[in-house]
RNA sequence: GCGGGUGUAGCCAAGUGGUUAAGGCAGAGGAUUGUGGUUCCUCCAUUCGUGGGUUCGAUUCCCAUCAUCCGCCCCA
């Protein structure tokens, strides 16, 4: 046997039935996002090695040293894209979205994203996010409204698998549900604030040099901010003393009106100080959303992101405040998955997009062009229908349609080709009746099937 | 990138330095003579992730490699 080629490291195919937990959550998404008024953009998966290294931050790993970096046949630097809103911003410059559309610019993006790093469960190297980005805005009210859809789409998500489920006929597992999710935000200041205490802090954790871990120690002089975010216990209880942000007046006024409105939604968030993320671009909020009950699994955030007041003039545009976050796909689907788990095989085998209405079979060989006539006919009137494609007996016909969980299923012999008529079986009831061979008079006779979302 | 675990069919999984590698689920075909999920029968790994080595002989021991998982780093 030749040698049998393998998906690359860090990449996965979706199968069936993930494929529709998939799609669940990207139609979902989409509904959401089109009720809040995004409109979808779609970048380039490869850009310019610099956008990355401007916008993200050299010093971070992302760009240090998980890039997808290769050159092209014209000598230029490309980079396959490690994450969405440096793409986003740099469109909304080139495309001058800030005079084609109304500002604030709503947009949203999907798609996969790469990063050169060991594979773990939640952590491919191809993965895939679905984002948001709201930029000309600096008002608090936008933080809320994005962080608050970031909240509303997880519980729109958990009902849209079970009603799919329902739809499949199958059971909805009482009380099996992913562990619930917790909304953690901190303000990390902005220009004016953030130099002065970064400074301090970073002054204030030389003095104790000596009682950290070696990570602290690099992290000190690299990022002084994710100290703060250590695990260690030596750490943990010496960074209790640690300084804490001075923001200043407008910060916290930025930071109390976004707490207000999340309140006024019903969003409960965890104030977390020690909350820092690992891109450069950030300013006043961040926030991520993790399982609560804090660290059971290590890649488990599902969605997180935040303010970058100064990302766009970063880039090359004017000065145009903004605010994103970007959800991981897999990591998604990977909590939904938790209510497909306990499943029966013959249950898991119900799982499909769409119920068909009816299925059909030819008894004998020269009925097999009616039935296929017959079929294509119902479903250009949309129907969803399936059939055997090879004349069998009617047991065998029987047994296919329960395995493809059809409602009703019409049989077609010599008898039914010379009389123009066949009876019609109800699967579940056992009835049968009579039907003439028309495909827009079977139509009207056809009990519709639960037909999920897509409908 | 660092440290560790695992790798037998689509899935779960037994197994041993020695001719033919259990079993279950799923899948395919058939029987019960134009009407179904039961039952019954048959089939489904020349091969134990891959490549070397040790050995008379390796799925079993050793090395390498690949993949995956856990922890760290970091992140969605």
């Amino acid at each position: 046997m030749t040698q049998r080629i393998t998906a690359p490291r860090g990449t996965h195919d979706t199968l069936p039935p993930d494929e529709r937990l998939v799609a669940l959550v990207e139609e979902t998404a989409a509904r959401l996002f089109a009720r809040h008024g995004l409109r979808e953009i779609r970048t380039p998966i490869f850009e310019a090695t610099e956008l990355f290294a401007r916008g993200v931050g050299t010093e971070t790993d992302m760009v240090a040293k998980e890039m997808y970096t290769f050159t092209d046949r014209g000598d230029r630097s490309l980079t396959l894209r490690p994450e969405g809103t440096a793409g986003v911003v740099r469109a909304y410059v080139e495309g001058r979205l800030d005079q084609a559309l109304p500002q604030p610019a709503r947009l949203w993006y999907g798609g996969p994203m790469f990063r050169y790093e060991r594979p773990q469960k939640g952590r491919q190297r191809q993965f895939h996010q679905i984002g948001v980005e709201v930029l000309g805005s600096s008002s608090p009210a936008i933080d809320a409204e994005m962080i608050v859809l970031a909240h509303d789409l997880q519980q729109e998500l958990l009902d849209a698998v079970c009603a799919w489920l329902r739809d499949c006929g199958v059971e909805v597992p009482a009380g099996l549900e992913p562990t619930p999710l917790e909304v953690r935000i901190n303000s990390l200041g902005d220009a004016a604030c953030r130099p002065v205490y970064r400074e301090a802090l970073q002054e204030w954790l030389r003095q104790g040099a000596g009682t950290y871990c070696a990570d602290c120690l690099r992290r000190t002089e690299s990022n002084p901010l994710r100290v703060l975010d250590c695990k260690v216990p030596a750490c943990r209880t010496r960074n209790a003393g640690a300084p804490r942000l001075q923001p200043c007046a407008s910060c916290q006024d930025h930071a109390a009106q976004v707490r207000a409105l999340l309140e006024a939604a019903d969003v409960r968030v965890v104030e977390d100080p020690a909350l820092v993320r690992g891109l450069d671009y950030y300013s006043r909020t961040v926030f991520e959303m993790v399982p609560a009950g804090g660290g059971e699994a290590a890649q488990a955030t599902v969605c997180a992101g935040g303010r970058y007041d100064g990302l766009v003039a970063e880039l090359g545009g004017a000065d145009t405040p903004a605010f994103g976050w970007a959800l991981g796909l897999e990591r998604t689907v990977q909590r939904l998955e938790t209510l497909l788990a306990d499943l029966s095989p013959q249950d898991r085998s119900r799982l499909r997009a769409d119920r068909p209405v009816l299925f059909m079979g030819a008894l004998e060989a020269r009925a097999l062009p009616e039935v296929f006539r017959l079929g294509v006919a119902l479903r250009r009137l949309g129907f969803s229908v399936q059939w055997l494609p090879a004349a069998a007996k009617p047991d065998r016909i029987l047994k296919a349609a329960v395995r493809a969980d059809a409602r009703q299923v019409l049989l077609v012999g010599s008898d039914e080709l010379s009389s123009g008529r066949a009876r019609l079986k109800d699967l579940a009831t056992r009835e049968q009746r009579d039907v003439n061979l028309v495909a827009a008079e079977l139509g009207t006779c056809l009990k519709p099937a639960g037909t999920g979302l897509a409908s």
